[in-house]
Order: C-alpha cells, then structure tokens, then sequence
DNA sequence: AATATCCGTTTCATGGATGAAACACAGTTT
DNA sequence: AAACTGTGTTTCATCCATGAAACGGATATT
C-alpha cells in the first residue's frame, strides 16, 4: 500500500469528473478548481494504479477501469448522499448556550422572530454546573464570573441580582430549592427552621412563590417580571453578581456563533433591572 | 448546504475515531495527527449539525448519532477498501514508456531481474507517432529529437544508427515498412522498383529479412545482434540520429519514475553498436 | 500521597495544496 | 480562412491545513 492513505474525497471529485465528462463541468459540484481536480485524478490513478481517463483537450474520457471505478463511487455517494441531505436543518446551525436556569428562561423568552429567522437552532442546557467549552459541551456559556482561561473570550453583558419574592409581605415559609448554587446555600444559611418547603427545580420554586405558598429567592429579571409577586425588602447584596459572555476563540468567528452572540448579549442587556 | 462541500475523507476520518474511541489511537490508522483529527471532527459535527462524540480526557464516546453514522460509515468503507486493496499490484507502481518500436525490442530484452525486483510495472507502449507526454498518455518517453517544451526534462542517451541487413549480400528485393518513419520513408525512396515486400509491423521486416527473402533497414543494435544477419554496405547517415530520455518535470521526482529513468538510461547507453 | 502515564487541546511555524491568471490546443462559428 | 469558444495544462503567489511541541486534566501505578 502507498504510505499514503487513500482519500475517499478523490472517489468524490473523481465522480464528479466523470459524470461530467471533464475538469471544467466538475468544478462546481466538486467545489474544487480545475487545476486542483487534476491534479487529484492524477494522485487518484497513481494510487490505484490504474488508467481512469483518457484525457483529451475536449475532456476526460472515462476508460474501462475507470467506468469500473464509477460504479463504485455511485454506490458510495448512495449511502453518503443522504447522510448529508438528511441532516436536522441542513441550513441551520446548532449552537449550544450553557445558562443558569433563570438566564436561560429568560433567553428563552427572549426570542423573537428576528432570532428564530436566524439559521441557527439553539440548544439552551440549563445547568448550574459549568460546561465544559474547550470539550465542547457548549459553545457559549453564560457564567457569573469572568473566565481567564486563555482559549476562552469573554465579555461582561450586564449585572445580576437577587432578592426574595412572594405573593404578599406576610408569607413565612422559604423554598429552599437543593444545589450548591450561590442562592441555594443562602436560602439554607439565612431561613429559619420555620417551615420551609424544599424543591429539586428551581422553577418550581417560582411556581411555589406565585401560588402564596412560600417566599422564594429569585434573580430580579425573574422576579420583577412576575405579575403575582412583589418583592419583599431589599436585593441581596451578597448574591448579587456580573454576567459574563464565554466562547471559544476558535469558534467565534462562525458565523452562526457570531450571530448567537450578538442576540444573546442584546437580550441580556435587555434586562432593565439593573442600571 | 453549508457551502462548502461534504469531504468524504472526514468520513474515512470519523471511522478511525470511533473504532479507536479517541484521537490517539486512530492517528495511524489514519495517517492524521491527533490535533489534525479533533479539528476535522468539529468541522465534521459542525457540517451534519450533529453531535457525535462525548469528549473526554480519556478518549471520544460515540453519541448515539454518532453510532447511526458508524454504521453508515462502515457501509462506505465495506465498497472502498476493495478499491485500494484489489487494485492490481498495489505495491507497484505503473510506468508508461513510449519508444519506437525496436528501442522497446530493446528495452524488453534489457529487462533484467534486477530491473523486475523493482516495485514498477513497465508499460511499454511502442509507438511511432509521439504520446503526449503533458496528457499522460505516456510518463517517459524515448526520442530521436531533443524537446524543448518548457514543462518537459529530456537528456541525451545515446546515438542510433541504420543499416541495410540481409542473410547473404546477394539478396535484392526490399523489404518496405509502412508509414511516415524516417527508415520507412527512406526505403520509399531508395528502393528501387524492384520486387518488393510491404509490411505494416516492423518486427514483420525482421523476419522477412532472416528467412533470406528480403533485405530490410534496420537500427545497427537490433541488426548487429540478429544471428542470422550480416549488415550489407555502410551505416545509412541520412537516418542517423541522437536518443533522448524525455519526462514530465513533476513526474520525475516520483520513485518510481526515478527508478524507471535509471533503469532505461541504462540500458539505452548499454548499446555498443555505437561508440 | 506522590509520581507516572495516557489522551485531548492549544500554540504556532511551515510546507504544500490551492486557485487565479495565462497559455496551449482543438473544435466550432462566422 | 479567420476569429471565437471551451477545455486542459502550466506557472506561481498565497494561505491554510497540518503536525511538533507543549500544556492540561484525569486515571493508573507505586
């Protein structure tokens, strides 16, 4: 075997080649040059060993090794061409958004038909822990901390906090929603051993505080926005933290991430809770 | 579709990953580096808009898409690699040299053990008229002129010389090969309207010639070394003329090409008929 | 607990693959 | 016959895909 290996794009241009009887025809469906298609059929031959065209100034003929050859490369583009055509939203990108849960509701609502004519298909994970971007378990994440990572851009995209909230002054109860989040472990150090109600989701805990039930500990941009709730005292000046906007070097010159970028960090700084 | 083209190469790529579950061990398979196949499997997901590896400190997992598409790949590779492994003599190389008809006697007789040990299968294509050498009809060629064509190497290998050759000095009639060959022309020309012998295959005036029916012109290192042959009058000066090794510039730097070169300078300067 | 090992990711210099432009050749059109 | 057109080949500047080296993280070994 040559030490090279075999380049199973060569069948792709070869067919190409083939099917339209020359360099020139080839060239746009291959997305390849005519110098470049070749000099990758002369490779190809040379790697195969054999004779596949019969060039002349009016195009390449195809021999019988070639024709050979052709019948194969049609079997693969059989099964490769669908794998292809059939791809979710072949005109659309995903991108993954990692988020707290309350920014992702709140990206979530923040989408319009401006970002959903976009061709991207976003893919919010609510997570509480981060994900993993040079693994690529995300591609932009939402963190409450600026990242120094080096492989990793970041920029502030607005400030956050919290405060508690209920459906009136007088409800007692906390909802202490489990998690080592920062909200988690204040509601567990600041609530009384008076009853308390404790959630595995977050929103539930909204959910709990509109139905009168207990008071909850929720980001302002939530809370602010819920007709059935009022805020009880004052923001927590301890929970209260920057936004900051992460992605990958490498990857935020796609376009599609570009653009996922430019309408998350609009929507953020949409949130008017905060000067 | 993303504009530019699905490589089937990422394929090929993507099946050495999965079946190595990681980049290291799929490297020599391959033949890509590590960091090579991490980036063409992002362009890959980024391509099928797919998710298909959990990545991990300790190699790639297949996401469940990423099995569907093994599967498909596995199907591409079960119609390639018949391609590259039955391809006839896949540790040899093909050369295609075009010479006259009695340097190919020549250069077949030359053909030695040490020149079949080489990894090369010589095509010899003997032809009067010139192989276009830039269309790859041949690789080398031997001829009586020097080239000048800018794209072509040629050097000089020899001198060839002509002669009348007969069984016995009283044979008359000629034997006349057809075409547009300097020796056949010069038969047109100097045979006289004797009885004559037309032939339409050189190797025809050969046999003529030793069965003592006809006297033939022949190249002196053929006729030299014909038994059966004693040469009749001096060497003809009018068909004398220099050999040339001719070759495309990029071919030559091949292995094989090289080896090949070698080989037939060799054994065109092996000629003694000339000093 | 400390060290070694393996694998993926990051950085960056480099070589080679690429395509634009020009040229050559043959066929077509005027 | 002359001009035009289409296609392949050649030339060469450019840029990008690549891999070596280094680094980071997790697991295995001692």
């Amino acid at each position: 075997m040559d030490e090279t290996q075999f380049d199973w794009d060569d069948l792709r241009l070869f067919m190409a080649v083939a099917k339209h009887g020359g360099l020139a025809g080839a060239s746009e469906e291959s997305g390849k040059s005519a110098p470049t298609l070749g000099r990758r059929m002369l490779i190809l031959e040379r790697h195969l060993n054999q004779t596949l065209f019969e060039r002349k100034n009016t195009g390449y003929d195809l021999t019988e090794q070639g024709q050979a050859l052709m019948q194969k490369a049609m079997s693969v583009n059989n099964i490769v061409a669908p794998i292809t055509t059939s791809a979710p939203y072949t005109e659309h990108k995903r991108v993954k958004v990692s988020a707290g849960c309350w920014t992702t509701v709140w990206l979530c609502r923040s989408l319009n038909s401006i970002a959903m004519d976009q061709p991207i298909t976003y893919q919010f994970i609510a997570a509480d822990e981060e994900l993993d971007i040079p693994h690529r378990e995300a591609v932009i994440g939402v963190r409450n901390k600026r990242v120094t990572h080096p492989s990793l851009a970041s920029r502030r995209v607005g400030h956050v906090e919290f405060a508690v909230y209920a459906s009136n002054a007088e409800v007692q109860p906390w909802v202490h929603v489990l998690g080592t989040t920062p909200s988690a472990l204040w509601v567990a150090e600041h609530a009384s051993d008076n009853a308390k109600v404790e959630v595995s989701h977050p929103r539930s805990a909204l959910d709990l505080a509109v139905s009168g039930v207990a008071k909850a500990v929720l980001p302002r941009f939530i809370g602010d926005n819920e007709p059935g709730l009022i805020q009880v005292g004052e923001s927590i000046p301890a929970l209260q933290h920057d936004r900051w906007l992460v992605c990958h070097h490498d990857d935020r010159h796609l376009p599609e991430v570009r653009q996922a970028l430019t309408f998350i960090g609009d929507a953020l700084l949409a949130d008017t809770t905060v000067s």
